[in-house]
RNA sequence: GGUGAGGUGGCAGAGUGGCUAUGCGUUCGCCUGCAAAGCGAAUCUAUAGGGGUUCAAAUCCCUUCCUCACCUCCA
């Protein structure tokens, strides 16, 4: 499997002989969390889902940063303490992503749990003499690395002209970035040069390093921490250990609502749970996955309105196979073994070559699409929906989606009900057949009146369909 | 200003030199008691503008214009 690398601006090949090494930088929980997030987790999501499916051990560390300005700010706002602020919303993060149908990562490390580790980092760096101690805190000497602007393509020069960098007297060069800021406000921590706490950037390098050790495979994020996050976190890390960081940095692209950016300010952004509303988690991971990682995309009711009725096809398709009966068929065993195999061909060789969902779930609705072909022309049997079923449940796991299910008692409810309605069609007392179909719909499932039977699937109830 | 990604039919989105995907939409039809769903057919002949290379360009080169993102906290 190939991924583009920002760093090398090349694809490179991931190493699937021993454990695959992947860190995502999580969310900062101070608030809510977005469609934006939603879609770089989305995608890391189905990565290691796939990673795993060709049986590659995945090591997924997903952190949350839970010191930041923006934590302590909103603590004070609520006259609470940044405690309650994180632990609700790493609560609500959990809520959201569950919902979602998001694998949970193997460790979610936490910023304040990880003081001492950034503590002897920064020492490290001190020692080392990258960084050093100033008035406001300990600040990392950019000039010292050699490598800084190395992935995010910029050049130090530039970004000194550029003047956009907070003045801060202090600082021994305005690129210069906090290691570990002093204050006396809560949440503060001890360290060797003062009461504080650390900078953004650090707790990244000490707990990657901690739990997956230098030069592992994949290092992700959303595009926008390329700058300064990451290029900081290489200039720390690499400084420390003076050999490389990660073999493969991956960013997953903007989300942008109706053609703008979302942003707080634009009052646009959507919020998980609202989506979640509105459109329900298949079609939300759908959408995420609708457009290549490394592009932006656009939420807009339209497309997602398009993938509800693809959605609707697929759920149709596994019910018909489910349901499907041992009748004779005309269709052969063969030529369906052979668009299964192309399928799956499609559906891996689109991964394979940097990720492309896009692509994958192209091959899966063809799949679809092939068997509702069968299934509308009275040519899919039990036989072949056995053979079928495993490659389409297999595409839908890697994408995450689920199929609506119903219990024994309400799948004997139903049929119950066909029943009942089938003989009241046969009398060509259309009303209360009608009726019945009514209140079955009110459930959710929606029956299709085949030729000799009637045929019943449960629809996943979008929100903004009611 | 710098960096990166783009500009393809009503919309989404493939396609890196010739055979002009595909999906959604729309229209019609099949099916149905009626629906819904499904299926079929038709429709759409598009490649930001201007140059150039070539027998041949959406695809290569030059140029102009435009859009978006990042450059500050940000997934």
């Amino acid at each position: 499997m190939k991924i583009f690398d920002t760093l090398s601006v090349a694809e490179k090949n991931v190493d699937t002989t021993n454990q695959v090494r992947i860190y995502l930088c999580g969310v900062t929980v101070y608030d809510e969390s977005h469609i934006g997030h939603a879609r770089t987790i989305i995608i890391f999501d189905v990565l290691r889902r796939y990673l795993e499916l060709h049986g590659a051990k995945v090591n997924l560390i997903q952190n949350f940063t839970d010191v930041d300005d923006k934590i302590i700010n909103r603590a004070k706002n609520e006259n609470t303490s940044a405690d309650v602020i994180t632990t609700r919303y790493i609560k609500n993060y959990f809520s959201d992503f569950d919902r979602l149908n998001v694998k949970r990562a193997d460790l979610y490390p936490k910023a304040t749990e990880h003081i001492q580790d950034m503590i002897s980092l920064i020492s490290g760096l001190v020692e080392k003499g990258f960084a050093y101690g100033s008035k406001n805190g300990v600040y990392f000497s950019v000039l010292k690395f050699a490598g800084y602007g190395k992935l995010s393509k910029k050049k130090i020069d530039e970004l000194v002209s550029g003047a956009r960098v907070e003045v801060d007297e202090t600082k021994k060069d305005p690129l210069d970035f906090a290691l570990w800021k002093f204050s006396d406000d809560s949440p503060s921590w001890d360290s060797p040069w003062g009461k504080g706490r650390p900078g953004w950037h650090i707790e990244c390098s000490a707990m990657s390093l901690k739990y997956l050790g230098n030069d592992f495979e994949i290092h992700g994020g959303g595009r926008d921490l390329i700058f300064p996050h990451h290029e900081n976190e290489i200039a720390q890390s690499e400084s420390f250990s003076g050999i490389n960081f990660a073999k493969i940095w991956m960013h997953v692209g903007m989300v942008t609502i109706n053609g703008e950016k979302m942003s707080k300010s634009l009052g646009n952004t959507k919020s998980i749970d609202h989506v979640l509303n509105t459109w329900g988690p298949n079609i939300i991971r759908l959408f995420c996955l609708s457009g290549h990682y490394t592009k932006p995309i656009d939420y807009s009711e339209e497309m997602l309105k398009e993938i509800i009725t693809k959605w609707r096809q697929v759920e149709n398709c596994y019910y018909e196979m489910i349901l499907s009966d041992n009748l004779q068929t005309t269709e052969s065993l063969d030529s369906v073994k052979e668009f299964i195999q192309e399928s799956r061909t499609e559906f891996a060789s689109a991964l394979d070559s940097d990720f492309d969902t896009p692509l994958a779930v192209g091959a899966f609705f063809k799949l679809v699409k092939n068997i509702n072909q069968l299934a509308s022309s009275e040519k899919l049997n039990k036989e072949l929906s056995d053979y079928i079923m495993p490659t389409f449940q297999e595409m839908l796991s890697v994408l995450g989606l689920v199929i609506p299910q119903v219990t024994d008692d309400e799948k004997n409810q139903i049929t119950n009900l066909i029943n009942q309605r089938n003989e009241l069609r046969e009398q060509k007392k259309f009303q209360e057949a009608d009726a019945i179909r009514k209140q079955i719909s009110d459930k959710n499932i929606v029956l299709i009146d085949h030729k000799n039977k009637t045929l019943w699937m449960k629809q996943e109830k979008i929100g903004i369909e009611n």
